[in-house]
DNA sequence: CAGATCATTAACCATATCGTTAAGTATAAG
DNA sequence: CTTATACTTAACGATATGGTTAATGATCTG
């Protein structure tokens, strides 16, 4: 199991960064499913699929559950999902970047104020 | 350059999954620098360091400027920066998770009134 | 029991990734 | 012109990744 932080930003990045796992992380967002549901969109191998479900499984990402010979599979849903810790280390970025795409608009908003408003000398950036 | 969405969220998700890349795009959140500045910090090889940012500069998470010798290196913000894609992408299953990390009633609550939570400031899906 | 089904593990291969050191390029400074 | 500085490229090695086929395990079905 991946304790550190940066450890599970590590895992979780890695795992998002194949195309196949993404859909299937899509069709479980779906519901439930089982190894043969997941791999029967695929052209590659079970076996090939197996190793995805595990990857996913070992970034915490989705969960197993055994039902006779089927392993069903959904979504780990739960409060320290290393999702979260995606989410949040993107996020942080996500204010940076579109502070940056919109000081433009943003500057020439406050240029044309200043016309009509001289009173403006708060400041934006809000970090 | 990475034209398909796909395409795009593999080299930006696996451009993530690097933390010496994250620390180095953390360096850079807080403006222009120069890969000796960026190189600093860590322990590894120059040559190293090179390595990661040619990577962040594909995956167009950086732009670079060169003024002599020396290579400045900063974000690159602009409104279809690769880091959306991964933003939205994992905003869509940041609000999967939330919903079933909530409790029943919550779900039950949600599926009747079937509204957006007011409090929800992080919605920059364009789709 | 015998065979079919669902899935994993084993063994292997090709390619990618992340690091190294050594050499090369370009510019600045003495 | 010579040397120092900033950085990249080349060549290499170790390990990881993503796929394959073949074999194995476990459970259901006739």
């Amino acid at each position: 199991m991946v304790n550190d932080l940066s450890d599970r930003l590590d895992t979780v990045f890695s795992a998002l960064a194949d195309p196949t796992r993404r859909s299937i992380l899509e069709r479980l967002a779906h519901g439930e499913a089982s190894g043969t549901d997941l791999a029967q969109p695929f052209s590659i191998s079970v076996p090939a699929i197996s190793k995805h479900l595990r990857v996913l499984e070992e970034a915490d990402l989705i969960l197993r559950r055994k039902e006779g010979r089927t392993h069903w599979f959904r979504l780990a849903a739960n409060p320290d999902s290393p999702m979260r810790d995606a989410a949040a280390w993107l996020e942080h970025y996500r204010q940076f970047w579109e502070a940056q795409f919109d000081s433009l608009d943003t500057y020439l908003q406050a240029a044309s104020d200043e016309e009509q408003d001289p009173d403006d000398s708060s400041n934006i950036s809000g970090r």
